[in-house]
DNA sequence: ACATAATGTCAAGCTTGCTTTACATAATAA
DNA sequence: TTATTATGTAAAGCAAGCTTGACATTATGT
């Protein structure tokens, strides 16, 4: 699952930590999530889009998914 | 979690059984997710939009969410 | 009436998203 | 050096997504 969260959260100035409190999870998960270690739950992809005011699909590359790269 | 899927499959006369084979989940899991009864994978979710031809944003509707009702 | 298709419920279990704790590494700064 | 901040890794465990199978209900059709 390849995404932008690494390149937005930095745009923005943010570091993990404040990312995980503003969309209510722990570090380790943005950790995982920016790694594309995994699929996430829809309403936690929605949060993470809202924070940076995109839509989901512009966060997640969600084209021809196969396995996790 | 609300969203239209009901509404998106009888107009595609689709029946859970068809829509479940087309995103590759059991039909439990069409019937659970018709009823809001919980919060679907990013995937699953992008699957379901894509057999629609719409955004996820446009199929399951997430502003506001506190619990499922 | 009988058959079949579509939807729904319940329950048990597997799988994986997500948490928590603890520790490691690199960068910056006093 | 010492301290602090940000990022990363590993492992154990909890919680929830999703599966499977068995059975009930309603509708449609012959």
């Amino acid at each position: 699952m390849k995404n932008r969260l690494r390149e937005l959260r930095e745009r923005g100035s943010l570091t993990q930590e404040d990312l995980a409190a503003r969309v209510g999870v722990s570090r380790q998960t943005i950790i995982s999530l920016e790694r594309g270690k995994y699929n996430p739950s829809l309403i936690l992809a929605h949060k993470l889009a809202r924070v940076f005011g995109l839509m989901i699909e512009d966060v997640f590359l969600l084209e021809d998914e196969k396995e996790d790269e």
